[in-house]
DNA sequence: TAGATAATGTAACCTTTGTTACAAGATATC
DNA sequence: GATATCTTGTAACAAAGGTTACATTATCTA
């Protein structure tokens, strides 16, 4: 296949998967104009998209996979928030763009994903222009907003355990897997505490048959 | 003084303190919509403004005073989120607006606060309308998002005695006083923990002579 | 296969926070 | 002024979570 057509089957595609995410929310012409200046990316897992400090030039609409987005303190500790799917975009991405600030978190990818990244200048004139994208900007401003208020909610009102356990019912979800490869230190560091504690509530867990605890592995039942 | 006169010099105050606020960012034919459909309303200390499970109708642009943003969870805890004043609006509500949701916080006036309820149709349509009041749309989620922030950081990363100065030092810029009328309670509420919890370490703050304790009042030196 | 490295299990102990109980002072109300 | 209510102080104890230390097991690598 010649390279003429190879780009072409990569372009066709790329409107292809836009459709197949965003259809419903887009019109045919703002689609168009998504494909036109919009770079395709295909990020494997743990690979960093974003660093805390960063100056963020372009904003991404997920198509495929999940980023995990975190909170760090000045001393390293790190934080879960939460996890973006497919036909979410970063709130806290668009939030930097229009203030022209500093990244506030960290943006790490949590599976093979594949996403568009829209350069910022179209996105302040596509809020002007297409109704349909300025619903979706706010409704991610929303859904973003709920999912803080949520991440409050877990770390203010709710127990170490309960909070473990909500994680890994949440990685279930996320990674649509109930065997997870994780090891005990790295949930340690989303939910912000030792792994000592996590081994021994982890292991309590165990003994109510919520999950089987296996090397590199944990099963939710 | 005739009616007329009178309701007439009450709007020529709106319109005043509209522009006393908000002149530097939106143009003189908003601030006449604004005037036009706005509704200014005085609101006393302590009064509840939005309640959890409330459906909002109205959206409210801060002219002076301050509003407290709490979330609640199943048992009926407290912890504050944030404080509003002028010249901010409230996310929450906006985002409500535009979902059709039940409010998700509860706000209180937390001094004589005065502010306009602009009607939710309003809104929409001056999206579309004025980049000026859609950039104020966007720079209000955009602090909200890192008012949340800062509240995870606070109950993720800080420990209870330092949270109770930041929250200390926080009232008294919000108040322009030193002097704190507030109970241990009410602060315990705030912070949700225990009464017992906040007098044993507001004591050991008098002791670091970071504040003085009387009744009903807290000095913070 | 020996040694290094990574992951997990667990005990012992400490700190922080939460709970219960009660005393005492200040203020309001009758 | 007597009594009730509100607010604060404090002791004693409990529970949750964090820290240190070390053993054990699995996996990787030379």
């Amino acid at each position: 296949m010649g390279l003429f057509l190879y780009l072409n089957s990569i372009l066709k595609h790329m409107i292809q998967e836009l459709k197949n995410s965003y259809g419903h929310l887009f019109e045919n012409e703002l689609l168009e104009e998504i494909n036109q200046v919009g770079t395709f990316k295909e990020i494997p897992q743990d690979f960093t998209l974003i660093e805390i400090g960063a100056y963020i030039k372009s904003m991404p609409l997920l198509i495929s996979g999940a980023i995990k987005v975190l909170r760090e303190d000045n001393d390293g500790d790190e934080l879960l928030l939460y996890f973006l799917e497919r036909g979410d975009t970063c709130a806290m991405t668009l939030s930097c763009c229009l203030g022209q600030t500093k990244s506030e978190i960290r943006a790490i990818a949590e599976l093979d994903t594949k996403l568009v990244m829209i350069p910022i200048q179209k996105m302040e004139e596509w809020t002007g222009k297409y109704r349909t994208w300025r619903n979706f900007v706010f409704e991610s401003y929303h859904n973003r907003l709920m999912e803080m208020l949520e991440t409050i909610d877990n770390i203010a009102f709710m127990k170490m355990d309960e909070r473990l356990l909500k994680y890994l019912n949440d990685k279930v979800v996320i990674t649509k897997q109930h065997n997870l490869q994780i090891t005990h230190q790295e949930i340690a560091y989303d939910l912000h505490t030792s792994r000592v504690v996590i081994s021994r509530l982890l292991k309590s867990l165990e003994k109510l048959k919520k999950i089987k605890l296996h090397r590199n592995n944990i099963e939710v039942l």
